[in-house]
DNA sequence: CTTAGTCGCCGTCAAGAAGC
DNA sequence: GCTTCTTGACGGCGACTAAG
């Protein structure tokens, strides 16, 4: 169940996101869970939780203060089942970003917790496609053809040196969900990293380099020129459709990366927090221990 | 040595959120 | 409304380990 958590003490101001409190000491909250399958059903429950933690989770969800009452049994009870319900469950109908949660942590937290970075590696990530296609290109032992450019002024503007068209139909490139016969079009850029593009076999030669604004910089579609039959139209098209499919796959892949990066940094920072608390929880027992003590037997004494 | 089970990592897809 | 981002879910793969 994915639960909203509300703050009981004192002065949960469910609008201020800034109003945290810094010391760390514990404090006993309510949490109000409620439920994504079963609206407005009370539940009970009751944890300990911090009010960093707290205060992560109003902010990425903007919770409302809800009635809270206490049933027979010491549970504490959710009443309220009028306004702002509905709206509530759309809002945490999906838990907010590592991102986020990782980034309120850590301005609520001490500063010795980083903050995740936004992403800045976009140019990087271009680059690392570099990386990965050539594998596809490499293992084969394709025939390696210079060709001239239809616009050198148009390639030149892209930064583009030189364009080298790699006869790579072989085993390795179909294994790489290309066609069979699928001719890779590779061309290097200044700065000396390369691109790639497929290019079915056999329409090499009508095709024309050029870099669409809508692609990333460097990402060249090959643009047969003529084509007039319905054929090659639907063929274009779907060869237009695949290059957008890989770009899409390649940036999901990186992503996904991130993503897990991202998570896994959330959990060492929940863990990182789990031992604190630990810690502080047996410094106050021992507190609590000797102030007890102190007070038998001081009282012992009179 | 082989096999089965487990774990961690990765790529991909799909769905929802967010941005424009 | 369309595109991009984010993340859960799923399956594949390699490394590791224990049992036979």
């Amino acid at each position: 169940m994915d639960g909203s958590i509300d703050d009981k003490s004192e002065d949960s101001p469910s609008s201020s996101g800034s109003s945290q409190p810094q010391n760390l000491s514990t404090v006993v909250h309510t949490i109000t869970a409620v439920p994504t399958a079963i609206p407005n059903q009370p539940v009970q429950v009751q944890s300990v939780i911090q009010p960093t933690q707290q205060s992560v989770i109003q902010a990425a969800g903007q919770i409302q203060t809800v009635q809270v009452e206490e049933d027979g049994e010491g549970h504490l009870v959710r009443t309220d089942t009028d306004i702002g319900i509905e709206k509530r469950r759309e809002i945490l109908s999906r838990r907010p970003s590592y991102r986020k949660i990782l980034n309120e942590l850590s301005s609520a937290e001490a500063p010795g917790i980083a903050k995740i970075e936004e992403d800045k590696e976009e140019e990087a990530a271009i680059t690392s496609i570099q990386t990965t296609i050539p594998s596809y290109v490499q293992t084969s032992a394709g025939q390696t053809i210079q060709i001239a450019a239809a616009n050198q002024n148009e390639l030149t503007t892209q930064g583009l040196q030189t364009i080298t068209m790699t006869n790579a139909g072989q085993g390795a490139v179909t294994a790489a969900a290309m066609p069979a016969g699928t001719t890779i079009v590779q061309y290097t850029q200044g700065d000396g990293s390369q691109q790639f593009v497929t290019v079915p076999a056999g329409e090499v030669q009508a095709y024309q380099i050029r870099a669409p604004s809508s692609l990333p910089a460097g990402v060249v579609m090959a643009t047969p020129t003529g084509i007039t039959s319905p054929q090659q139209l639907a063929e274009e098209s779907a060869r237009k459709r695949e290059l957008r499919l890989m770009k899409n796959r390649y940036k999901n892949r990186e992503a996904a990366r991130e993503c897990r990066r991202r998570k896994k940094e959330y959990v060492k920072c929940l863990e990182t927090r789990v031992a604190v608390l630990e810690q502080q929880n047996k410094t106050l027992i021992e507190e609590l221990k000797s102030l007890k003590e102190l007070y038998c037997h001081k009282a012992e004494t009179e």
